[in-house]
DNA sequence: AGGCTTCCTTGACGCAGATCAATGGCGGAA
DNA sequence: TTCCGCCATTGATCTGCGTCAAGGAAGCCT
């Protein structure tokens, strides 16, 4: 027992790669873990990248090593609808699939760590806490979707804003285990066009969202990608969620 | 090798339990089966009624054996957001969660295949398959979740109406393997409330574009719960996808 | 039959957010 | 420094869908 302890403890200390982290490190063996990490290499993109498009081959899965990326739909006309956003420790691609579904894009310079499709699946077969871990994540993925379709679907655009800067605020501090003050700084990641690409909504209702919530004192904006939320509590109000996401402990 | 095949065919035959199919009939072996034949109890609901509410102690996961069911959330104002529709087959409830994340409602009479939650976790740790099996089917929702976003986000009220009878179509054909001709009939599983809670509308609107989609001969209807579709590749065209989802053969 | 209830349709009107357009600010290149 | 390109803001106007309201159709109970 004491052994299992030093052993994740060592684990999840020992690297780079979320991978490891994420999907193995939890409940591995040595084994598993030196199939890894002869398996996996890195890839980098810079800001504004395509790492792939939909419909083309993929012939690997990853994860998000530092940096940003999005996965989104386009519609022939061009209109936009971002499905995913890849914060680090996220895992992209589909064991079982060959063809991707989304637009892979670096909105920030971006390292992933990538491992071929074939052999990673080859290895999941073996080791079934691989495949646990990755369903563990899948699902979480999926109540995150559902969460985001009652937004698109039901929420205004105010709340739609509220909203969004609550989860990066969330995944932010989750991130970086801030303090839980009650003011806090938040990075915006994202344009005004991609917040809209994220909410649904165009770039000109994002902004003025925005100056309305600064207006009433919801957010304060420092230069135009980063904001400071003084009272959390509010801006959860403003997103009409019932949960507060387990941030105000 | 042929006996493998035969272990499956007799097994895709063999009953009524969803689970067994989809998750454990594709590479099982006798003992998963009997385990899991022991485990499984059935319960029926009539229609309108609610199978769990949100917030819930959630101790099974189940199937889907006849009958409709959705996941639904809900804001405080009581906006609703319907975020998943189960159909015959469909899997819910989830793995290492206690706490039911959505209101599930039967809309029409409903069974379910049910396990208790902790013993069927138990088997999922011994038996590699069906988590492998589970996290196919999670992947696939997650790949609904992402269309239904881009719905939700970016369609007009009327690209989202054809996009519905799209998908009902889509999963009446696959569930039937009904034969592809040009002209096909499709019962409404859904009220116009219910279309309207999918799709992010209000009802009012759902009625009035399924008028239009009838006056501009895209659609015949019989009664108010069954559609004719007389040119399937005009309503994928109304519904703005570029993919036609394997429907056109 | 008559009168419930439930579901659906249609009309009139208003508003949230889209669209079109102009301007401002900032950072990098020459 | 000046120019240029990108991003953001703000205003004016338009419009698709929501809201409110009034029936209609079909099924069920008495």
């Amino acid at each position: 027992m004491a052994a299992l302890q030093e052993k994740q403890v060592q684990h999840q200390e020992c690297g780079d790669c979320p991978i490891r982290h994420r999907a193995v490190c939890a409940r591995c063996d040595t084994d598993e873990l030196v199939a890894l990490e002869q398996l996996k290499y890195y890839r980098s993109f810079q800001a504004g990248q395509t790492v792939i498009w939909s419909g083309d081959r993929m012939d690997f899965v990853a994860s998000v090593v530092s940096g940003i990326a999005t996965l989104t739909q386009t519609m022939e006309d061009g209109r936009r609808q971002m499905v995913g956003l890849l914060l680090p420790s996220d895992f992209v691609g589909r064991p079982g699939r060959m063809i991707a579904s989304y637009d892979v894009t670096a909105t920030t310079d971006l390292v992933m760590c990538c491992f071929r499709r074939k052999p990673f699946e080859d290895m999941m077969v073996k080791t079934p806490h691989v495949a646990q871990r990755l369903l563990e994540m899948t699902l979480d993925e999926l109540d995150a979707a559902r969460e985001w379709m009652l937004l698109l679907g039901r929420k205004t655009a105010r709340e739609k804003i509220a909203s969004l800067l609550a989860i990066i605020a969330r995944r932010d501090a989750s991130l970086h285990l801030r303090q839980p003050s009650s003011q806090l700084t938040v990075d915006l990641p994202l344009t005004r066009e991609e917040m809209a690409d994220y909410l649904g909504l165009t770039l000109e209702t994002v902004s003025r969202q925005i100056s309305a919530l600064k207006r009433d004192g919801v957010i304060r904006l420092e230069g135009k990608r980063q904001i400071v939320i003084p009272d959390l509590r509010r801006l959860l109000e403003e997103a009409g969620d019932d949960s507060d996401g387990g941030m105000l402990a």
